[in-house]
Formats: structure tokens, sequence, C-alpha cells
DNA sequence: TTGTAAGCGTTATCAT
DNA sequence: ATGATAACGCTTACAA
């Protein structure tokens, strides 16, 4: 309602000092100062985001992406959502850089990064390792003036502005109270993790142990990694359904699914088999149709693209930090029905 | 990245002339208009939202608002969103009004937009009821140049220009995918209704009625109707347990979700008794608490408040229709753990 | 049929 | 310390 341009007539000054007023540019009177802040209290006044928008249109806003996961279709949806909003925003003068990381090495990370400088990014979005040499070349950037949003995964002593991603304990817990739903009687639990040393794994199944202790007919009974690979949970799966007659549920934290269900169905277990997974992954899907899994937990890929590019292009426009620091993505549960 | 401007002088016109092509106001010579349009194509043109809503920012928007559900907390949540949205749209020069009504009367819906036209508002939003007399006064109102968004639930024959709100059908196909899911052998369940009339309980139970011959061990047993009252809910759903002491379901379609757990508490049937519920209202997310409801499928309330004030916003500041007639909320599975 | 110019609200540069 | 002014991209009333 208010606008600048009235404040400055109240006031009795040009819209110049009130825009130093407001946004704390240069040097102002402290009594007119004092002034205008009352005027503009008084008239509730709000910035027009049009209008902010449109200066801040002068510039031209270049973004970075970083992230791992080449051969992961679940980065398939989340690269969907940087393409949606790249072409929203193209029409703001902005253009994005995907750099899409097979391995999950540091040193490929701080190379992309780097090439992203050069090409003058005014803005990173980066789904990082959890290592202090990254964090520090965040906050190098951060120093530039080029600010950061994590996704996916966050990453600790970084100067990162925003984190968009799951709750990955929250997540785990979601599991265990839909196994416990699911159950009519005892559950021999197997739990298949990817690495031990990802976090996003270590947090689903921490989250999933902490109701063990209200759940008391869920138990786990064995457990394996099969470092997100197909083939590697295909065996260790068949072994563990021999080894374990009495397994009769089983808990997927990580990739792998297609293979660990395969191995389920050669053992004709799958009949009174609980399988819970994570993300709607294509493969994943196929066995939800075929009754193997029976929910997948989901933490809104496309959003994950989609929010990061939105939080790097308010800041850059507005220069105001991010409402919410940590931008938790919803703990979907997605059966056969609501896919 | 294409401007207008920039257009208008590779084609050696003034900006105006562009407009007038691109919006298609006024007539142009057409071998002129050919060459504009081939220009803009090869730019790949694409407006710019914060030129176009800062241009239209002369006019000042007035957004109406009618709903029914005074005392139905479910709509708490949808006034939240179009606070939320009210909120933000309040800094573009837009103010919000909000009718909302007792009684599911047609007349009281029609007197309340009646009294908003009085106000001149320059769009509408409402959840209407299904009568062809709503559907004239939308019609009404489009001749008059003001658009109409349908919430929560849809109305035939009308020229509102979008929908905002759930597919009830595929809720309730959800609701039998998730009893199958939480069954172990037979399932006789018991389904409570609202109103006859009301489309989304009938649809809700069509939809999870179509999942019966696929789920064959479950089985509807009784079904009465509580008009929404949890009064009505407590008694009927105490003559039911009665009459039906092999009942270990319930699916309540509707409202009265309280007192129809209360009943079930009061007859010591909660124990093995599998509860699905819709909306995520206060008592509800007790019930879940307590154990008693199993799930609650939610509908996105917040987002059926704030969409119909975004797509009103849009549609009136670009003059084009929405992307999406159909804009579905989301069918959410909510259990204790992830609410 | 086409061009001109002012205006939407904010930012930024330059002058005072 | 403050004011004046142009610019961002689009719309629109008016002039030619």
């Amino acid at each position: 309602m208010a606008t600048i341009k009235e404040i400055a007539e109240l006031a009795g000054v040009s819209r110049g000092t009130v825009d130093r007023v407001l946004n704390k540019r240069g040097a102002v009177n402290p009594k007119t100062e004092a002034k205008i802040l009352e005027i503009a209290k008084a008239l509730d006044y709000k910035p027009n985001r049009a209008g902010i928008v449109l200066a801040a249109q002068k510039k031209k806003f270049k973004f970075g992406i970083v992230m791992f996961g080449i051969g992961n279709p679940f980065f398939d949806d989340v690269i969907a959502g940087f393409k949606e909003k790249e072409e929203e925003l193209s029409g703001y003068n902005c253009t994005v850089l995907i750099r899409r990381i097979s391995a999950f090495g540091v040193d490929d990370q701080l190379e992309a990064i780097d090439s992203l400088l050069k090409e003058e990014i005014s803005g990173l979005a980066i789904s990082p390792q959890n290592d202090p040499s990254i964090a520090k070349k965040i906050n190098e950037l951060y120093d530039m003036g080029i600010p950061t949003v994590t996704f996916n995964t966050d990453i600790s002593g970084s100067k990162r502005i925003a984190y968009v991603g799951s709750n990955y304990y929250k997540c785990g817990q979601t599991a265990a109270g839909l196994m416990h739903l699911m159950s009519s009687g005892p559950l021999n639990i197997g739990i298949v993790s990817g690495y031990s040393q990802i976090l996003c794994h270590t947090e689903r199944i921490a989250g999933f142990k902490s109701c063990l202790e209200q759940y008391t007919n869920l138990h786990v009974v064995d457990f394996f990694e099969n470092k997100d690979d197909d083939f590697i949970s295909y065996e260790k799966t068949t072994k563990m359904l021999t080894d374990h007659p009495e397994i009769n549920a089983v808990f997927f934290a990580a990739s792998g699914t297609y293979g660990g269900c395969k191995a389920i169905l050669a053992a004709n277990r799958e009949k009174n088999m609980k399988i819970i997974t994570f993300d709607k992954i294509a493969t994943t899907v196929e066995m939800m149709k075929r009754d193997v899994v029976s929910a997948t937990i989901c933490q809104q890929p496309r959003l994950q693209g989609t929010l990061p590019l939105q939080i790097l292009f308010d800041h850059l426009a507005t220069g105001k930090p991010p409402k919410q620091e940590y931008n938790y993505t919803s703990v979907e549960i997605c059966i056969k029905e609501n896919i």
C-alpha cells in the first residue's frame, strides 16, 4: 500500500533518502531518519516485490549447481526441479549452470565449484560432501559475496545461507511407525543400508531404531550395507534371507532397492513380507505395483531443485537473508494408490 | 532475455506496435505483425513477470472469498492459507474480503456473493454449493469480467476459471489401499459418511469401494450417516459396534471422527481396530497420538487457501488463463510420526 | 495503422 | 547529508 514515494512526500525528503534509511545504505541525519522510520511504521510500509525484482533486473544473475549422483535416478527428479525453475527465472535475466559429478570425491566437488567460479556465478546450489574443505570453499564464496544454498544433504561449519532437504531422522521414524501399523504380531526386520559414512542413511536408521522401544513387536534381526549397488544388494539380500528364515520385513534405507526386491522374489519370500523403501524411482514404482514394496517414503525431490534457486534469487534480488534457514521437505508416505 | 524494446528495435517499429501484436490488442499491418512474431519466436521472447505485475499495479485488486463451514476446524487451516496469501498480496495493492457462512443454504451463498459485488470485487474464490443457481451467478460474474476460482469443492456447468482441491475418489482409493496394508486376514469395515448429498463424502466412499474387488479381504459390513455431527456419530457408532461385534475397522469419510472414536473407546474396542479418517484437525491428532486413529488422509488445506488467490491475481495481472484448470491437492497419508 | 510518453515501485549513479 | 534522475519491462491513454 504505502510506497517509498509516499513516505518521501510525507517526510518532506526525497525518495533517495528514504531508500537510504529503509535499506541502511549511506548516512542520514538521525532526525530525518527517525522521522522516516516513524512514518514507515505508521503506514506499515512493505517493499513491493515487483518493483524490487524489476530494479534487480539490471544485474544478470548466473546460478551454479553442483550435485553428485550420476546414475542415481532420484536426482533426475531434482534436476527436473532445477530445469523448471531455470525456465521460470529465465524471464528474469537469469541463467543456470549444472555440474553433475559421478564420484563421491571431495576434489571433484572442489574442482566443479572452481569451474563455476570462472564462469562468474552469482550464487551456488550444492549437494555437498560433508567435508571441511568444502565448508572452507563455501565460506570463501560467501566472503566474495556469492551465497550458497545446500540441498539434499547439509554441511556443518559453513556459511551456507540455507538448507533444503529431508529431515532424515523423522523419515526413519515414519518408516518405523508404518511398519508397526502394517504388523499384527512380531516383525523380524532386516535393515539394508548403503554406506556407514553417508549421513542420510545412518540418520534414517537412527530414526527408525529410536522407535523400537515404543514398538516392542519390531525386532531388527540383521543388517548389511550394499554400497548403493543393486547387485551387491541382490547377493546380500539373498544371503540374509537364507540366514534368517524368520525375516518377514525389510527396511531399505538406501538405494539398491530393486536388487533387494529381486532377491526377495527369487526366494519366493515376497508374500507376507513387509517392505518399506525410500524415494519414488521407476523401479520402486514397479515393485509397488507388483505388491512387493508396501510403501515408499518420499522427500519432495522436485522442491529440492526449485527451492534452492528461488532462495538464491530472492536473496540476491532483495539483499535480505532467507526467511528460513532450514527448509525441510515434508515426509510423504506413498503407496500404490496415491502415487 | 529478449524484451519488447529489443524486438521493437529489431523490427524497426515502436514498442506499442509490438505490444499490440504480442497481446492481440488493436489492429496491426499483417506484414509487420508477421515480422514481429517471427523475431519474437527467434528470440524466444517471454514476458517479464516483474514488469507485468508492476504495470498492473495501477489497478487495485479486491478479492472476495465465500466459504461454508463455520465451526468446521478443517476450514480454519484453509483460512490460514487465505491470510498468508493476503499478507503477501497486500504488497501488491490487493485486499481480501472473507464471507464465512454457517449453513449450507444456497440462498446464503448467493447473498454473500451479492454483498461482495457491492464492494466491487475484482475476483471471487468460492467453495460452492453444487447448485445451478450458483453456477448461473458465477457465469454472470464472468460476463462482468470478474473471474471465479472454486476451492475444496467444484461446481458443474459454470465458467469458473479453475478448481483447487482434492481428488476425493483417489483419496478413497488410498484409504482402501492403506486398510489393506494394515490388515492381516479379513477386515470387517464400518463406513461412516456425513451426508449422502455431499459429493466429497460420496466420492470418497465410491473410491474406497472401487478397490474392494481387488482387496478381497476387505468387507463392508455396515454404513451410516452422521450429518457431520459428533454426537450423532457417537450414538450411531455405539450402535454399530453392538450390532456388529465382528467389526475391526472403521472408515470415517466425513466429520464426526471424534464422536466416533469416543464411542469406540467407550466400547473398549480400540485395541485391534484399524481406523482411517480424513484431515488433520486437533481432535484427530489427539486420537492419533493415543493410537486410536491409525492414519488420516489430508488434502493440503493451506494450499486450498493460497492457490486460489494466486490464480486470481495472476489471471487479472496477466490477462491470461491459468495454466491448469484442475489443481488437485496431493493425497497425503499422515500417521503419528510424520504429522 | 502506428508512435509517444507517462507511470507502476525500487535501485543506483551522479551531482550538489 | 541529500536531491534529482534514469533505468528495469510492461501497459495504456492519447496523439498522429
